[in-house]
DNA sequence: CTTCGATACTTCACTGACGAACTATCCTCT
DNA sequence: AGAGGATAGTTCGTCAGTGAAGTATCGAAG
């Protein structure tokens, strides 16, 4: 595997050869998407890296962060699918790793009996509180060559692109 | 699914409650990270929804194009997957649909019998410039609502994180 | 010339994620 | 009350991507 810098080169050579045959091609949003693309896809190789010794993946720590802080230390799976960007299926196989792990519990709801809680145990809570402080360095090492008014503008005109493309795929401004 | 700005809502109040516990965490990066991983994932969604139709997904798709604006229209596996970020086996996978589908040829080297040569087919041409351009007004939708200078900033800021994750997973700055 | 290590690609078995279909429960309207 | 529709979760089949192991070829060293 070639090192940033060239592969960086390869993308942008290929990419400006693209308006050779389509003249009319956006180059600079091209090469942004591909940055965003590469750039999410091995952040998430690190992360999913550091996470496989605890037999966990990405989408299964993300649920458990977002049930970890949960002011009720608790929530049920279809709260967790509106903001974790998943279907309810894997959501039911996350559900069972991080039972069989033994970070959470599964009890079925007393007000409404269709809903599953599921709650973070000691165990949970310890492994979260484990696992992070070492991830710091490196989530720190990621941005570091960045001054931080470049990490506030970045944060910025990423959530404006996040929600430019949630536009684009739910259009709809009609309340 | 809830909407974006109350899903990235959700998330900062999800990290900020994580320096409860853990008061040394660096919210800004974990923030980006997050960020990152949102922003991409859903670029990738929205741009395998587009390429679904002809049968293609994102690495199918990358792999055709870095063949297309290849100047000699031609590449061996091992040369994609130094730019690709795949894998050899991914890349066996990705070979067999493109010739399945008529798009790029597969031979073996003339000067090296190891090697395999895809070569993009005429209909391979014709079927980039035919996805491509419906393309066009969403990927220029993504950043609409940034300025020129935004979209520089953006695409340097980038550049740099990848650079740096770069040297994070792979240390040795020994040539 | 042969042997040995490196390179190029393929095959196989496995995991992660998704859509479609199913079951159970709840809510509303009559 | 009870019929119809919406919601919550699960199950099942399928596909994309990966690591480990296998085959073929190349190149260098003896």
């Amino acid at each position: 595997m070639k090192r940033m810098p060239e592969c960086l080169a390869h993308m942008d050579a290929g990419i400006a050869r693209v308006s050779e045959s389509l003249p009319d091609a956006p180059l600079q949003e091209i090469v942004l998407t591909r940055l965003l693309l590469l750039v999410g896809g091995h952040l998430l190789n690190e992360l999913e890296l550091n996470l496989k010794p605890f037999g966990l993946n990405d989408s299964d720590f993300r649920t458990l962060m977002m049930i970890y802080t949960s002011p009720s230390g608790s929530a049920t799976p279809s709260e967790l699918c509106e903001y974790a960007q998943q279907g309810a299926t894997n959501m039911t196989r996350i559900a069972n790793v991080l039972v069989k792990a033994g970070l959470v519990t599964r009890a079925s709801s007393a007000e409404d009996r269709r809903k599953v809680v599921l709650s973070i145990t000691t165990a949970g809570k310890r492994l979260v509180r484990k696992i992070l402080p070492p991830l710091f360095p490196q989530v720190h090492a990621a941005f570091a060559s960045l001054s931080a008014s470049d990490k506030r503008t970045l944060d910025r005109l990423l959530r404006q692109v996040a929600v430019n493309i949630d536009l684009l795929t739910h259009p709809d401004p009609r309340p």
